[in-house]
DNA sequence: TGTTGTGAACGCGTTCACAGCT
DNA sequence: AGCTGTGAACGCGTTCACAACA
């Protein structure tokens, strides 16, 4: 992936999987919502069925962050909190261009969730003159040309492409230009950049093919049940009942 | 994941892995791009190229389809473009409905890569009495109470997600209770769902955090430089680079 | 000659199962 | 007694490297 490669032989204790970052969020979402409701501590147990995953797969995540549990009780909860949090670097400010302010960009612009952790929308971005000065979620909306300085004078580092995908790479190309090194693209096109920047996608048409895929294959299946209709009913299978419940995680290159 | 599981020991060929899945749809769209473009064939290292991957991951992923290509010549587009929509279920037509037409929803009524391929929005849903009838994206809101009807009627199997958190289990709930086996969740919470049904999420929130994480990672490997600064300028690492530019990829839940 | 298809090696992530603390 | 932290086993996915073949 495009991921920052780690260059020096890395000092060891450094070394999170990127599996397990992917799962930080999850446990840091699961962990807020029991600090609001003023629980002390949890048990893997329970964390790992409020996050989506298993007990032994959290434990193991929290073991490469070092030993923030009691033995025989639990995680303090807001501890841990604080801990996924620096780990993650959410107690810092980090500033976010928006670019491409149609239906989706105004989308993201107004998603609550935002703000809560860390991250503030500095600046959205349009290439349509028209738009220029119209705000948007309190914000008012930047012509593209002004990009770069907005880039700088804002200190910015992540950004966000919301453009049709033809412009998409052009977009990239600029912000990363002006110093922007971590990008969410939500245009339907894989973006090239120079090492060192990291791109992470959001792609609906490609999560729905995927949904259509499993889809399919289970209509294969029921057609196969029926086929097996009429016959004495011998175990059929029941659904396996697997463990259950992973998450999705964005898999970096 | 809650990926349908495969229940019976598996014919053995019909074993697309989970990854290659994932990234059937990337293929597609490059070679979707190459046809509008009448490119009659092309090998695994340019189409690779066009995906972001390199290109054995690309020929093994095909491996697992069947030989489509011609050794010494590479892959017809047009016969892999059918073969890939094919396994994907994209030869048929697939209704999805989407719950919650607050500014997410709305841009995804409007998005149009919904409908070229393969999907079609059959009706949007909201709770929200004061939108129904209200047309949005050339589809007529209508209300919460009529889910079932709407799903039953429809023989809607695909349900998308774009309410608060706070009403995305229950409106999951009825979804399924409705008969839709495939979710694809814009809300930020873990949903749970019985065994069978594959739920697919996508979270803004969860992708900036880990970018976070990241651009937290660079911000310090660059003070470190600084304090080798002054040194005789040894191999100092050079960024390594790696063979590069991978893509990320979100993977199911 | 040029490119596919794939066995084999490898590495990462998950799961198991239990030793180690409280 | 209870729950964490982790070594070891396992399995999936990626990469290598080359034999097969048009």
């Amino acid at each position: 992936m495009a991921t920052g490669r780690t260059h020096r032989p890395a000092t060891r204790s450094r070394g999170i999987p990127e599996a397990t970052v992917a799962r930080l969020p999850l446990y840091l979402r699961a962990l807020t919502a029991l600090s609001e409701r003023s629980v002390p501590t949890v048990s893997s147990e329970e964390l790992a069925a409020a996050a989506g995953v298993n007990s032994a797969k959290l434990r193991k995540d929290f073991s490469y962050l070092g030993s923030y549990g009691t033995r025989g009780v639990g995680y303090d909860v807001e501890y841990l909190v604080y801990q996924i949090s620096r780990e993650l670097g959410l107690t810092q400010d980090w500033p976010v261009v928006i670019v491409g302010i149609g239906n989706l960009g105004a989308a993201l612009a107004n998603y609550g969730g935002f703000a809560s952790r860390g991250f503030r929308v500095a600046a959205l971005i349009d290439a349509d003159p028209a738009m220029a000065g119209k705000p948007v979620a309190g914000i008012p909306v930047q012509h593209t040309d002004d990009l770069e300085k907005i880039i700088q004078d804002n200190g910015v580092s992540i950004g966000v492409i919301a453009t049709p995908a033809g412009a998409a790479q052009q977009v990239c190309d600029r912000l990363v230009g002006a110093g922007v090194t971590s990008i969410l693209n939500f245009a339907p096109t894989v973006l090239s950049v120079p090492d060192g920047v990291d791109v992470r996608k959001v792609d609906l048409s490609i999560e729905l093919q995927i949904l259509a895929f499993h889809e399919q294959r289970k209509a294969g299946e029921e057609a196969m049940e029926s086929l097996a209709e009429g016959l004495p009913a011998t175990a059929k299978g029941s659904t396996d009942q697997g463990p259950d419940g992973d998450v999705p995680a964005v898999m970096p290159a």
